[in-house]
DNA sequence: ATGCCAGTTTGACTTTTGTCGAGAGCCGTG
DNA sequence: CACGGCTCTCGACAAAAGTCAAACTGGCAT
């Protein structure tokens, strides 16, 4: 009796705690084990999502450029975080908003699909703990080679651990050195299926990502600078997925989305909630494209990137009435 | 900036304390409040459903009494109050958890049917106060003439409440004199719709009630004990949602039926999930009468009467297979 | 104008909670 | 069977959160 607390004493702790509101020594004694050991079995109750502490993200929808760019983009939903209001770290806060709509977002039963970034690797960071059963997170798509610190499959792991899901990992290489193989690949039932049943997903969390020479994939090996050079001169804008996307939002027609292993943007469109979250001012170019083939259904951006989407719009709206 | 904190307040306060998992003084000093304010709102936020605390029952699910109790009944799940362990007050022990449960079965944009009496109003006083956008919570049977305690209006308000959804009364009584005009009345359109709606619930709650003389409906008055006794000879053998029902879980027969607004049996059956919560061990028979007209497909009760179902259903199922 | 009321805010106080290092029981291993 | 290694547990202290009466605010009726 002494030596596996388990789980079910976190349970009965958290239970008596949080829903007959006791408190901790109160606990204790129902218990017979020191105030201490409640303590601690209810941080543990809340790491491992035993209880759920959530916070409603209205407030940011309730915003009014929020509702602007709703309707100026036709998105279902947009949530802006406030920068200059309360001064904290100014990119995590779009993070922390981020998991909690997430969050928000997931249902019981879902399967969810992941890409792999900085962006998605911050998020599943801070994302608190849940307890949702039978959901499953399946991986966007194919790995990296070379070690890299936000790693696709770490994605998707790292956040099915934290809503004490199920993983689905993709074991392929984001990209290949020909097209034949890629294409070979693919055809694999393995992958051919996963890559199938991407569009059945309820829920997408990606980021976009720069075609610059400091962008995520050339940092990771995936493109060299002076490739990504022709590739931008090609009309790259944008990547989603580990795929480069043009200024229209549809994939780009060369080489390397030739031989990437991922979601096609196709299937990506079949899932129902798109949420995409851009923390970096610098990616208002990829956002537009990504917006503009349709990627996203639902935004998760700072007061300022907010702005110039706003501002973006209301001009090409202009600019549309005066042709 | 003095006199309306306004939700505002309230929620940045609670996003900054929550989510970002500041301290209260923290939270104090970024919001120019004193900490003392901090408290206050937070408290204002956790009774508003700014903030949602919930514990998962799956402890007592998990439990095997519980499993068994779903397999020996055909229930797609059960939660069992534990009875000895830690002695608290013993019925509101159950009440606790079917709240708990009820919130857990709830999801965005779902349509809830709830009935009424004291166990109902019990939950639905206790139960912790959430922000589900979307949910229209409808009463399932008429209201009482008589001013009484528990009122059907005043559950189905109550937890429309807490849930900050929309709720839906019914403003017809529950019992008229006449079959005549009760007929009359089911025809009204403002009636009928409502009734012919409640089959497009996703949600029931509601207990069962009983047929003695200190029955739910004989003390506020439905029925006079003289008549009960009458309507138990005829084979009464507990109350749902204000209607009679027989030992096989139909509606009796009888003119009081023919006389109540209620939602039909069939209706009821119609909704995915049927929550029943049975607090008082007197319900046995009547709980077994619910039971077997299917009227219930999520049970909550105390571990008492758990262990007298699954010994009546081993028994009976011994007697099939004996005879 | 004036005084009252309802609601908010605050500082000071008490209670409750989080945390740390030490100790105790259990386990596989040498 | 003695030994670390491991995790769980506890007591005591420090930190944080809850509470209360008093002061303040603006609105409103007199």
């Amino acid at each position: 009796m002494a030596i596996r607390p388990a789980e079910q004493l976190i349970h009965k702790a958290a239970w008596l705690y949080y829903a007959h509101g006791l408190r901790q020594d109160q606990v204790a004694s129902q218990l017979n084990i020191s105030r201490a050991s409640v303590a601690m079995y209810l941080r543990k109750a809340r790491e491992t999502g035993i209880v759920n502490i959530s916070t409603s993200t209205q407030l940011f929808t309730d915003d009014v450029l929020a509702r602007q760019l709703e309707d100026a983009l036709e998105l279902d939903a947009v949530w802006i975080a406030p920068e200059n209001d309360y001064v904290l770290d100014p990119s995590t806060d779009i993070a922390v908003l981020a998991a909690s709509v997430f969050l928000e977002l997931v249902k019981k039963g879902d399967r969810i699909g992941v890409a792999w970034g900085r962006t998605v690797y911050t998020i599943a960071d801070i994302m608190s703990y849940a307890d949702l059963q039978d959901v499953t997170v399946v991986q966007l798509c194919g790995n990296l080679g070379a070690p890299y610190s936000y790693r696709p499959d770490q994605c998707t792991m790292e956040i099915a651990r934290r809503l004490n899901a199920k993983g689905l990992n993709f074991y392929a290489p984001l990209v290949l050195t020909t097209e034949l193989l890629a294409h070979g690949l693919r055809a694999e039932p393995v992958i051919r299926e996963q890559l199938a049943d991407i569009g059945n997903c309820d829920l997408a969390l990606y980021s976009v990502g720069t075609v610059d020479a400091d962008s995520h994939v050339v940092k990771c090996g995936a493109l060299s600078p002076g490739e990504m050079g022709v590739l931008r001169e090609a009309g790259a804008a944008g990547v989603i997925a580990g795929q480069i996307i043009d200024a229209a939002g549809k994939a780009l027609d060369c080489s390397y989305n030739r031989r990437v292993i991922s979601a096609s943007l196709a299937s990506l469109r079949q899932i129902e909630k798109r949420l995409m979250v851009v923390q970096e001012d610098s990616k208002f170019q990829p956002l537009l494209a990504a917006l503009a083939g349709g990627l996203c259904t639902h935004l998760v951006v700072g007061a300022s990137m907010a702005r110039r989407l706003l501002d973006h719009a209301g001009a090409s709206a202009g600019a549309k009435k005066a042709s």
